[in-house]
DNA sequence: TCAGCTTACGCCGAGCGTAAATATG
DNA sequence: CATATTTACGCTCGGCGTAAGCTGA
């Protein structure tokens, strides 16, 4: 199974056509007819289905395969380069939303500041593509935070090898409008609220995917979706009586809403910093500033 | 990076030599010189010294993902041949040797009485070993036993897509002579025994790196390692005075050795089942059998 | 009918082996 | 000097593109 042929199938099955494909990958139509019909024979079985093409179920397997062990190729040559590289001139940053909003990201802020020399630049974006990107070396750290029982390691999508060497950690809250009978609660079981009305915001608040897996149970359901990034405006959403919402306790709340930490389950908001390899003088200076924090 | 020249590099890599690999993967040694230098050339830097061959600083980060990389493409091999081959006359069933011990594995044994038809191969192996089988397609189920807190699941070695389906958890329990200062007590903290002597018995016991990690502390000792995978042998050992040794709290101990249940940190013995995509019949099996258990 | 995949076919170069050259302990 | 890797060189075949063929909506 070489990989030209797998990048070739992750090609055609994620654009749903041949030509399409050869299109991106600067192959004429029949090169990636050839590709594809080398690999059904080398596996002995058909991958696709054609007019239209859509994966088979021996296709789908493969499809959750392929797009993994392409990726950990990006990654050794990116685990490569940084061992042989110049250090770069420029530190590309990325994080999920809520990870940028606590100390750590502000550390990292000041050492932007500290040493004008090094440009740091940020740039956000869902948990998956931090992971993907630090591990393939597009960006060279990465924060991401999620929800996970005390002292346990955030689950990462299986993206190779990637070092975490700082975390924060802080309690939950549930955030509810201001007139909500629970909002007086000085803690509050998770369990009292699988039937309340959710808001999974996904971008911005924990995802409540980590939720059910950390409380075990399918029943929060969402009532409402919101895409966007910004935490205040979920925070109004809430306020509306749009459903209730998860955050770190230490996020600041206006008027309107309440926040109640969460007792029990014992989960924590969670912030790892990701990276690859650092030289060591990268990892002492980053060190050094999250000692501080 | 195309996948012949990873496979090249590993094989040369861990012989040590460039005829050894050639040997090895039936190639001429010019070859596997030719290999290894489009590798270094297409990553722009050296991978491996000659006289002796030995990986360089980039070579070793290269090789940390070669392995990963070529042992997930032969776990995607095996996952399409399940969906599409014909379901297996014998299945190979390996276990880690503590989860063999388990009711998990006496339902399988069950299995493999009420069903004479279907020949059933026990196979016993070291917990990576189980999981690379089972992702690759050499076994079609894998039993691992280890460390974790309560209701986590193992952390196993990075070999892509495996599936828990079930698990078993008990408690923890110390052995230790019958006439140890502790062999009395009811309850124990690990955290008063960082400093005791200590079996590695990492076949037949818990590995004490899980240990480590789960207390996290360097200070668990090994006053003696023991490879072997006999249980009895091993209580002889902590009987004669040569350590302590963590074993899953159900375990039957002989005279001269006392079992003392470990209260905190809050840890259990976790048995799980692997295994790849199974079909809908083995896998109502399976979930009947488990529940019986 | 025709858009889009497959097949036929010829050409080029990647990659293999043989054998000579080179390096190192 | 012996052993092991590298380099030179020729050959074969894998894999690409062009173009013709096929097929289902």
């Amino acid at each position: 199974m070489e990989t030209h042929l797998l990048r070739t199938f992750v090609a055609v099955a994620s654009s749903g056509s041949f030509s399409a494909a050869a299109a991106d990958l600067d192959y004429t139509q029949s090169a990636v007819s050839q590709h594809i019909a080398a690999l059904e024979s080398s596996l002995g079985t058909a991958l696709l289905t054609r007019r239209p093409v859509a994966p088979t179920p021996a296709g789908e397997r493969l499809l959750e395969h392929a797009g993994a062990i392409l990726l950990r190729i990006e990654a050794a040559r990116a685990d490569v380069r940084r061992v042989v590289g110049e250090p770069p001139g420029e530190i590309v940053f990325a994080t999920t939303p809520l990870a940028a909003a606590t100390r750590v990201a502000r550390a990292l802020t000041q050492l932007r500041q500290t040493r004008p020399g090094l440009a740091v630049t940020f740039e956000v974006a869902r948990r998956d593509e931090v992971a993907r990107g630090v591990a393939s070396g597009a960006y060279h750290l990465g924060l991401v935070d999620g929800i996970a029982a005390p002292s346990d390691p955030l689950r990462l999508p299986d993206v190779g090898l990637l070092r975490t060497s700082a975390v924060a950690q802080e309690g939950l809250a549930v955030v509810v409008p201001a007139d909500h009978p629970i909002a007086g609660r000085k803690r509050l079981g998770l369990a009292a609220l699988v039937d309340a009305r959710w808001i999974d915001a996904p971008a911005v608040s924990a995802p409540l995917d980590d939720l059910r897996a950390a409380v075990e149970t399918d029943s929060l359901r969402a009532a409402l979706g919101y895409a966007g990034a910004d935490v205040r405006t979920l925070l109004e959403l809430v306020a509306a009586g749009h459903g209730l919402a998860v955050l770190p306790a230490s996020v600041s709340v206006p008027a309107g809403v309440a926040k109640v930490p969460v007792g029990s389950p014992r989960l924590v908001h969670r912030v790892e910093l990701l990276h690859g390899q650092l030289d060591s003088a990268a990892a002492s200076a980053l060190a050094e500033l999250l000692d501080e924090g």
